[in-house]
DNA sequence: TATGAATGAGCGTTCATTCAT
DNA sequence: AATGAATGAACGCTCATTCAT
């Protein structure tokens, strides 16, 4: 076995979880099939990580870092309120919606998890606020510039229809692709987006 | 301990399992638990079904039963497209979004079960396509009066948006429900379909 | 497999987790081995003891109710203080202080289990207290009664010296037999005590 | 880390395997936990010691060795048998007796693990041989000086009461030190040891 | 001498399922 | 229809030991 340095055995575990668990779900996720998947053994794995939650937990990190990256990247000069939503929707949802259903696959089975699991509820929780936060304040900028209204709606409302429509598009396409035509998620939720903050369609 | 039909015993292991899955989630809702809810025993419970996955399937079923009674009462006399749609929405997000939190739970525990297990996945597929063919007709026939317009979008992805918004709904209301506030997700929903349909707020 | 009652197999487990036990420690004494010393299952060990460790707490209790049975027995019509410890020297110590070599092998690996185990340590204190009971009570009768007379120390140093001979003998015949003649463990502790009370020797 | 000579690396890695011990029992004194408490790395601990017994062994031929010393010193200059005897007792007994718990927790903790393993059963068996003829010396003087009086009993078996007086208040003060009154085990001890040889208490 | 990643055998325990009663 | 003892496969995890560095 050749020796690697800790975190990027981690990585490698974490990265070994998600793809058996897009599989076989989170409590048929075993330490061995994990194992088997990096090509480790178990023992190792309990090397690096104290228990199989605490991998949950590592992975849950690595999603939402590689995700906020990808949505630094992607708002980069991105001005309008608007723009921003419909930048943001699409870091979530679009043309790549396909592109690592195995990620998408562990956010929900994480999301399902969280029910039960106080630890991973609270960081599923701060993962969500982290993105609840963002939306927040491109909605509030968007009333306070007069470009959006919400009606007798509050802004956490807002934010949590669309958060709403994400975690929904995520789940469909995870378990019933079937009912979600191809690259339909995108743009069908900037139009919601717009009724919800009642911007004409043109 | 009373003898019971089957069908009687049936429905009340269902309802148990529906009651520790809540707290528990699937795999770790335990024959022992299932039994201990329903106050019998292990053994009887594999008397009436020959698997746990079969509980699930069962439940799943009665589930889907009792929600068509309440679409079927609601939709009752209703007549326009946007008022059949508001209803529908309404009856699977309004006030009484929190009054089954545990039927909530449990639906998206088997969706989420539905990814690595293709008999749950087939019959939660079916539970979809029976509420989407639901709100198909009404899109159509929306659309043929010209009341909605779906710009570049077809109907299926609108009904898949509308799914999502309820699904996704369900999720966050269940995993982490201070993002969602009190009864918002309804009128949040009814402006998002607006949104989707090409339909002028007044 | 035949089935028994819960208790009878309980009686099973532990006095399979005694042979087990003094051929191989505690730690050592797996759930494999003593399924195996038993004639059962693992599975079905784990249906009778919740812990490997209720299984010893268990056998600690019946350990107990036996000495207690045979020392009312021998107490049975002894009258004078002095016979009474003689007596209950004899009953840990005489003749039979082979007899059941493993029933004392048990008990000072779970005197030792008791340094680190708090639920061990408390119920082994509680069997210790029982039978440090019943010598205080005999001392005090015999320091009444002018038979004893302790010079400087108190009944309860006095309970603790003949506990300590007594279980000192526990030891030194279970890890260095060698070292203890036969047989002389009860007469030399009968002039242990003697010295301790201040007895004349005749 | 800076480096040590061999000898003071087994000496520090015996003393950390003392204390862990003391709080662990041996099973649960893993190679880990040694290692931390003498603050190096489980590596180290097994270039000095081919397997976590071989600690075990050399921890305990370092407690003879200390102990040991302290006997020799403490007997310097004593001449009478009886006043040998009660130097003795108290060298293992006296207000000291609580002064190293984790050494009195160690000796304990060895001879039960030499129940079940024959090497350690040697080593420790030497051990007491060593005291016992200690003790059969001194016995055997004051027999042919006429000052001690075993009645039926030969000196082993005196011996053995002694040692076995020891080895009791040792197990005793260390699982449930409540019992022993303090500073009652040496002269509970010296009375004991006078009752056994036959001598007239003052 | 020293590190700490890696191994692999084995541990206590869980649990869906079976079956004698 | 109902019980609950019994099974057996698998699980997460531990840990003495090895070894590349």
């Amino acid at each position: 076995m050749t020796r690697k340095s800790t975190d990027e055995r981690r990585a490698q575990i974490s990265q070994a979880l998600l793809q058996v668990m897009a599989e076989h779900g989170y409590a048929n996720a075993t330490v061995a099939k994990i194992a088997d998947e990096a090509d480790i053994t178990p023992g190792l794995i309990h090397y690096h990580f104290a228990t199989k939650q605490a991998i949950l937990l590592d992975l849950l990190g690595r999603l939402k870092v590689g995700q906020d990256a990808v949505i630094a990247t992607r708002l980069d000069g991105v001005l309008k309120p608007l723009q921003k939503l419909d930048t943001l929707v699409d870091a979530f949802l679009a043309i790549d919606e396909y592109a690592r259903p195995e990620a998408v696959a562990a956010w929900i089975i994480i999301a399902t998890e969280a029910i039960r699991e106080p630890e991973i509820r609270q960081a599923f929780g701060a993962a969500l606020d982290s993105y609840a936060k963002l939306f927040k304040e491109i909605i509030k900028e968007g009333v306070e510039a007069g470009d959006f209204d919400l009606g007798e709606l509050d802004p956490p409302a807002g934010v949590a229809a669309i958060l709403a429509a994400i975690q929904g598009y995520f789940a469909l396409t995870t378990t019933y692709r079937e009912l979600v035509p191809m690259a339909s998620a995108a743009p069908a939720t900037r139009r919601m987006v717009r009724g919800l903050l009642g911007i004409e369609l043109k």
